[in-house]
DNA sequence: ATTGTTTGCCAACACTTGTTGGCATGACTG
DNA sequence: CAGTCATGCCAACAAGTGTTGGCAAACAAT
């Protein structure tokens, strides 16, 4: 069923997408418009309709993204954070997706949902490898952090951090996301 | 020369600032049409025009904002981190201009600009009053988890931030903080 | 060679956007 | 009271948006 073979278009589709990823990743999801993406990937706007049928669904498809997360069960207690901390990194900086998604997500709902999609269907089951209490709430926590990091990194280029060496990120924020993630719950809380 | 007579248009020049800072909050900056902003304000597009010059002029009045951050120098250095994070997300819950500064900034460069004035002429100051090494390093980081925490908790409605308590945010979320203020610098980095 | 299908472009649509000029009504000033 | 200015609305513009239908050329299949 699903065996299509390859049309004469793939490439045009393919050039279509990566052009979409850019845009939407450097202006929003409001102003990139199928006009500037077809003009990127230079072809004619009802091209980009016709293969993706309205700009809602080149975006769900521009929007697609595997974070990779790998398994932690094998790494050391210690080093958990470390691993997680640079391979969001790696991933942010390798593939617009990303920027994509949270530049779109802040004002278009599809690209919300979206986003927490990735992070509940994603992060989650890894922060749950670790076999700790709440894990969707250290997960939660880990989001709050590495979001964080991103939007002052790449989205708003806020001084400090976005001319950090990734070393020095990493040595600044790793124990943050290590305590999220196997720290004890606060006294405060189970206390109250 | 600046102190002009009340007019007696005041009252809609307000009533139109408060529909602006709402609708930019709601939708971020392009989403957020004149036209919807003075239907709510009860009145016509024109007048919008008139009293703002230009869309670009109403926001940068609308996103006039004050983070209004306490003297750290009095409090203990031990509450330093839960007593500014109380306030910020205080701030950012009677305040919804923070909210659209941020949804605002991430499509719309004036937007950026003015988040990033706010977070070092404001917050940098304050950390600085800690007399720490690099305040705004370490500025720079209280910005990355705290605007984070705003992105999930406000914005994108992640579902564990956003419907966490006040308390338990702060018992998790103020260490981080406290460590960023005024924690030692990572060993990894002071040797490379 | 003659179909039929795919790929692409052009032109246009209906609509929304920010923005402008003119015209009325009301309120103050002399 | 006459005149000036502020306040507000209406109508319209020019530009840009997503989206659609039709038509020409290139390809595939018979």
């Amino acid at each position: 069923m699903t065996d299509e073979r390859p049309r004469r278009s793939d490439a045009t589709r393919a050039a279509i997408l990566r052009a979409a990823k850019e845009r939407f990743a450097a202006d929003g999801y409001e102003r990139a418009t199928i006009r500037a993406i077809a003009a990127d990937a230079a072809i004619d706007p009802s091209m980009v309709m016709r293969y993706y049928g309205s700009k809602e669904r080149l975006f769900a498809a521009a929007a697609e993204f595997d974070l990779r997360l790998p398994e932690l069960s094998g790494t050391p207690a210690a080093e958990v954070a470390s691993m997680l901390l640079t391979h969001f990194l790696e991933r942010w900086e390798d593939d617009e997706t990303l920027t994509a998604l949270l530049r779109a997500s802040v004002t278009n709902q599809a690209a919300a949902d979206r986003m927490r999609e990735i992070f509940t269907a994603q992060l989650v089951p890894v922060v749950e490898q670790l076999h700790t209490d709440q894990p969707r709430v250290r997960a939660g926590l880990v989001a709050s952090q590495i979001l964080g990091l991103a939007l002052c990194r790449y989205v708003l280029a806020l001084a400090p951090m976005a001319t950090m060496s990734r070393p020095e990120t990493i040595a600044w924020i790793a124990p943050t996301v290590q305590r999220y993630l196997l720290g004890p719950y606060p006294a405060d809380v189970t206390a109250g």
